[in-house]
DNA sequence: AAAATAAATGCAAGTCAGTTGCTTTTACCT
DNA sequence: AGGTAAAAGCAACTGACTTGCATTTATTTT
């Protein structure tokens, strides 16, 4: 189960860190610190948010997404496609099988794609 | 030619937007603000090399890329895929015809791609 | 079960990208 | 050349994210 993880990998299970895993069980669609943070306000300090999110990341809990409103995203599974609405941030996700084909509701203007990697260079 | 089209559009053409305009001219890779800024430090102030890349964006002559180092990309052509190395941030820009199965130098460790639209409630 | 301790939290203050308001300068029109 | 609207420059602001440090807390040891 996901709260041993935190543990195995040698972290603490702290309230923060509950709390917040908590929020992304409740939670099917990605979303960014602000929306944790607002969600978790009278509990926990904003720099937690970030540190824990750091944690959560580090120990393969939740990933980081692409998103366009507020910079960063999380979500609690590792999902590759998604449309987002470039008025109100409105987050999508695409299972990669379905893919275009399968987008309802959204008038699609334009798609960025990006492939990270190393470089030769920096490959060693 | 693209001298012509900022005045076309209705705008001046200055100094500080025809360093940029030079700047991009000599380059053919996307650069970030800082890179531009860097470049033309002395010549121009940090907001206005913001000011020029939002009009010259506007006007077409220029586009927002995604990167991963820091935050805002531009470039003088409209490319829609890329691979950015994770470590130096280094840039390459994948004709869409090419994609995949050209790219060079670089292992690839993972992708995301994002489709920007309208969702139903903000299209009207 | 209580004390010890290393790690995590909270707070305050700092950095860095990007923005805004306002005064001065400049491109372009006559 | 002179007038004027638009653009540049400067300073001060906002908002995301970070860092340093003192306090608290989850786990270990007894």
């Amino acid at each position: 189960m996901q709260k041993k993880s935190l543990k195995e990998q040698g972290y603490k299970l702290t309230k923060p860190r509950q709390l917040i895993l908590d929020f992304f069980s409740r939670r099917s669609q990605p979303a960014s610190v602000n929306q944790i943070y607002r969600a978790l306000k009278a509990k926990i300090d904003k720099v937690t948010v970030y540190r824990v999110l750091a944690v959560l990341q580090e120990v393969g809990l939740i990933f980081e997404e692409p998103g366009e409103k507020e910079s960063l995203y999380y979500a609690a599974k590792k999902q590759h496609h998604h449309i987002v609405c470039r008025v109100c941030g409105l987050s999508q996700c695409l299972p990669c099988t379905h893919f275009f084909s399968k987008i309802k509701n959204f008038s699609a203007i334009e798609h960025k794609m990006t492939i990270s990697g190393l470089c030769k260079k920096c490959a060693h």
